[in-house]
DNA sequence: GTGGTCTAGACCACA
DNA sequence: GTGGTCTAGACCACG
């Protein structure tokens, strides 16, 4: 399961691994309670330095979505309604955002929707062989 | 027509300038051939350096959505080909970006369409006086 | 007597055992001579590793406040002499910092004891039940 | 004016020099809008690595005290309602944790009062000249 | 072995 | 020159 980490320049490489990680517990595969990989061994995993690491979980544990336990590791939070919270929170965010872009560059509802289904046939294919894995979702 | 120019602080501003006008573009708000604003207006508008908004301008004509007339300032591109590209181009960007988005946050495609259909409502609504102004699109 | 015991993130906890411990000693909770829980008990009272705890007994050994008993346990100091000195040091250092704070944000002597006043009604009634138990006290 | 900065072993030093400049504000030496040491100079005041300085200076920007200008500084946040709210709960703050550590050590609240008054003597004497320069307070 | 802090030195975007 | 990010390498407290 080798899967190269290439980063988008635009954006500083803590937050990107940040959303991704975020994003890999909000769809469970990273179950409540589990263990995050050690800052060494993200850091091996992302091809970054530690300290980069180091802000990535500090962050991931000030929006609450993590916890530490000193001397043991960095945990996904086991309070599921903050993790439900922050799921609805983001899809929100993410639709918004979406809907707002293609008003933007002048798309009526209908031909977003057009837009949408041409894309659609090809969403589920998509998930890659890691991502099949889980089937434990974080919703209920 | 005031406007607050709010921006990400994740993101170059020059980034998200050329994004807005782009869109502007796209949605015909600056039509084919328009002048767009002095740098110096953009500067004012935008609220930011005037350094800033050059660099924008050279992305924008780099991308060949706008190009400059010297000495009489910076024009959108009167080649509807291009912008016709670029729209589809965008759109085809965002929408992907926003279904790999959803499926990395692990809904399925009837979550995606049950979620849009709740914020499709306010869609046309949400138009802003400045955006009403323009009918004039570049799409066919 | 169940308590749960938050600890501050930016400081050792055994160090901040060590100050509950120290102050619990200083206003008789524990008398002197008397023992203290041993090291397993404390680790499950403070819920932490059992280690953390005994750096506690050590620190609090080394300070003087506290003595060992081969094969017995450790106990608080049956010197009363040192107990006092403990109580006045700690007030004088407790006394001066809060007064070195108030000053460095800026208030007035008046401010400070206008502020005082304003808490100063609650004081007695906050003892806990723990504490009121406990009326044997280490000063004259 | 030369000030050692020494700084205690038991807390992080960008969390000191945190406190210090949030301290400096609350008290008006740094004035709303003012800006700020850069992070170099900074760094050359405290005697510690630019990024250290760095972290502090997100720190106070996160708690809202403190403003990025873009390319220009760091400004104190120029919103007196900010400032007003955070020194009333920074004071509020440390006067609860004075009490508190008082009442864990036994002291009756009579014994507290007399334990201050034999050190208000002192209080006003102790500014430092540069205390002494601003006389501008952050409350109105 | 875990996360956290710090230094030194480098590069970058922005104004 | 400003803050921000990143790397490399070190040390520390904690369990």
């Amino acid at each position: 399961m080798i899967l190269d980490h290439i980063f988008d320049e635009n954006q500083p490489i803590y937050l990107q691994i940040v959303q991704r990680i975020h994003a890999r517990i909000l769809r469970g595969e990273y179950q409540p309670g589990q263990k995050l990989p050690s800052v060494i061994e993200a850091a091996m995993i992302y091809k970054v330095n530690h300290n980069t690491i180091a802000r990535v979980y500090s962050e991931l544990v000030r929006s609450g979505i993590a916890e530490v336990k000193r001397g043991e590791g960095t945990f996904v939070t086991t309070d599921r309604e903050i993790l439900r919270n922050m799921k609805k929170t983001s899809s929100e965010t993410v639709v918004e955002g979406f809907l707002q872009d293609m008003r933007l560059m002048g798309y009526s509802l209908e031909e977003v929707y057009d837009l949408l289904n041409r894309y659609a046939d090809a969403y589920s294919d998509k998930k890659t062989d890691e991502e099949k894995i889980n089937k434990n979702d974080v919703s209920e």
